[in-house]
RNA sequence: GCCUCUGUGGCUUAGUUGGUAGAGCAUCGCCUUGGUAAAAUAGUCUAAAUAGGCGGAGAUCGCGGGUUCAAAUCCCGUCAGAGGCUCCA
């Protein structure tokens, strides 16, 4: 309860300091409308319209300053409550506050205004008590463009971006780790560990160096494994299609603008920018009996979605990916199993390997959709029994299912603090429709199955981004792209180091061996700014024993026999910790 | 796509009212070395040095136009990136 009661203050005190910033703003820029300004997750914003003014991020200081001097006389808010004729008139000049009346109006809703002193404002309850002296620990800290009511036909607002803490040490602590997690972010780490690079050639197309390509095909390998074990089959399938196949499956109709689109002797080609059709043209080259069901058909095909260019970012948003994507075709009676199957999946990715923090959304039917309200009432009760009963922290957004079936998605955050949707399972009822996919029941009829669209990691794009965040860069020996590297004292021992070199990589560890003739201090600084995993150093003492002196990224150097030592990390890699 | 901002050797960056683009790291050569990084506070010892010394190479200042005697700097266009919005794995 006294949680709850915090997080109501600090919302209050944010939501107060909205409407501070939105005095400063108006007094040093008059003709200026404010629009909304709610409290957020760590913070709060602001929209303004500035007419043609143009603020930059330099502005902000000076609109801070302002609301120091300002918030010095705020008292508490005088709260009024006002006819709509009252408040199309005080809020006049204020196309913005005008609608927000004209549409609360409509809503039946009462109309309020709020004043701390010098600065009436169209707003409900929910302010601090004596602005003048709780109101001290604030900082603005981006600009940003949001359109008006987030539709992108309305004006462009500028949006003021800015956080409030009850104390300074709460404050700085913030800011702090907003410093820190910077310093997380996998297009600087992976820049820093030499993983990834972009060019401008090919915007939105990550590049995987051989660091980054070691780790990728790692994350691959363990998918194969578990592919094996669950009864998975891979797939490998062609990149283009001609039109015709996007017109069944309906992405012509609602996915054009996404597609890449050639030309070839006349006929018009798209890169995929999903493999369920190709998985269709799979299904229809034979007849199934309900026997072989379910079919699960795997595949890392790249794809190819055509994004808006605003919306590309590092590994998160791209317009080429791949998906450790599958198709399961089941029967109506299968389906409950093989969700179940697909979530204890996700599990052993999510919670047992990667130990990553998320939680899940189920979609429910949205206005418009396709199929019947029965199946569809009857998967979402499968979803929605298979989360509860298996504890798995969720929120249900209602009517946010596809419109071919309802989903469970998995909500990861990044190193600044943005969800990201990685896992998906999608029920749809649709597609099998739309390509005649049928099988043979043991009635002797046909029946259409129902396809399962799941991916676990998502896009191993993003998935990686993720990782590398999570990890800080510091991968788990099995997924280090650089396990040991051996440095050298002096020229007298690489030779000695290069048999230690061949020896660790028969048994498929990866090494780098440093051979540079720098202080054994500086090899050490260097590699530990790539976080491998173990470094051994060789000198006189190693050449005549059979021992190593290692140093583990813990900082704790040890003597270790060679054998016993190799015995060790080829189990650890195994076992993948 | 829209709004705001950014773009200078491989990386991090300095560049004032327009007047010959500087530095650090990295890299290359030579010399000298070598036993566990750095930062912060206090202190001790040692040393050539605790990220050794000297020297070298490396930049069409994102790209294309324009203004000007003269453009990294001013103007226009364009591309890419960042933060958001919309959209989405």
């Amino acid at each position: 309860m006294k949680e709850k009661n915090q997080k109501e203050y600090l919302d209050n005190l944010r939501h107060t300091c909205a409407h501070l910033l939105a005095k400063a703003v108006k007094d040093l820029w008059p003709g200026t409308h404010n629009a909304i300004g709610p409290s957020i997750e760590d913070g709060f914003y602001q929209d303004f319209d500035f007419g043609k003014v143009k603020i930059s991020e330099e502005d902000l200081q000076k609109i801070e300053k302002r609301m120091r001097q300002i918030v010095e006389n705020w008292k508490q808010f005088k709260f009024n409550e006002v006819t709509v004729s009252e408040a199309k008139k005080l809020f006049k000049d204020n196309p913005y506050k005008l609608e927000l009346i004209e549409d609360f109006s409509k809503e039946g809703k009462k109309l309020t205004t709020n004043n701390p002193g010098d600065f009436l404002d169209l707003c409900k309850m929910g302010h601090i008590e004596n602005p003048s002296k709780e109101l001290k620990n604030f900082k603005l800290l981006k600009i940003a463009g949001a359109y008006w009511r987030g539709n992108e036909k309305n004006t462009m607002l500028t949006r003021i971006y800015g956080t409030a803490f009850s104390t300074k040490e709460e404050l700085d602590s913030y800011l702090k780790m907003l410093e820190e997690s910077k310093k997380r972010d996998h297009r600087v780490l992976g820049e820093k560990l030499g993983l990834i690079m972009f060019t401008e050639y090919s915007p939105g197309a990550p590049m995987f160096l051989p660091k980054g390509a070691i780790i990728y095909n790692e994350l691959l390998k363990l998918l194969r494994e578990e592919y094996k074990k669950r009864g998975y089959q891979e797939v490998i399938t062609p990149l283009l299609y001609e039109k015709g196949l996007w017109e069944t499956s309906g992405h012509w109709e609602f996915y054009k603008d996404n597609m890449f689109s050639m030309e070839s002797e006349k006929r018009i080609f798209n890169l995929k920018p999903m493999n369920c059709p190709s998985h269709c043209l799979i299904y229809k080259h034979k007849i199934w009996s309900y026997k072989e069901l379910p079919l699960r058909i795997a595949d890392f095909a790249p794809l190819h979605r055509n994004e808006l260019s605003g919306t590309l970012s590092g590994l998160t948003r791209v317009r080429k990916f791949s998906q450790d994507d599958s198709h399961i075709f089941v029967t109506e009676e299968q389906l409950e199993k093989e969700i179940e199957n697909v979530l204890d999946f996700e599990k052993y990715i999510y919670n047992d390997i990667f130990k990553l923090d998320y939680y899940m959304r189920l979609g429910t039917r949205p206005d418009e959709f396709m199929g019947e309200v029965k199946l569809w009432d009857k998967a979402e009760k499968i979803l929605a029994k298979l989360l509860k009963d298996k504890k798995i922290k969720h929120v249900i957004k209602e009517k946010e299912g596809a419109f071919y079936g309802p989903k469970i998605d998995l909500m990861v955050k990044d190193a600044l603090n943005r969800e990201w949707q990685l896992a998906t399972i999608q029920v749809d009822f649709q597609i099998p429709l739309r390509f005649n996919l049928t099988y043979e029941g043991s009635d002797g009829k046909k029946h259409t199955p129902i396809i399962i669209h799941r991916a676990i990691m998502g896009s191993i794009e993003r998935f990686f981004a993720l990782i590398i965040e999570n990890y800080a860069g510091k991968f788990p020996l099995w997924l280090s792209p650089t396990q040991v590297a051996i440095m050298t004292i002096a020229d007298r021992h690489v030779e000695y180091a290069k048999k230690l070199r061949e020896e660790l990589e028969k048994d498929n560890i990866k090494v780098d061996l440093d051979d540079r003739t720098e202080s054994i201090a500086k090899k050490v600084r260097d590699n530990q700014a790539q976080y491998i995993n173990y470094l051994i150093t060789i000198g006189d003492k190693e050449m005549e024993s059979n021992n190593l002196a290692i140093r583990t990224r813990d900082n704790n150097v040890i003597n270790m026999n060679k054998e016993e030592f190799i015995k060790k990390i080829v189990k650890e890699i195994k076992e993948r910790c």
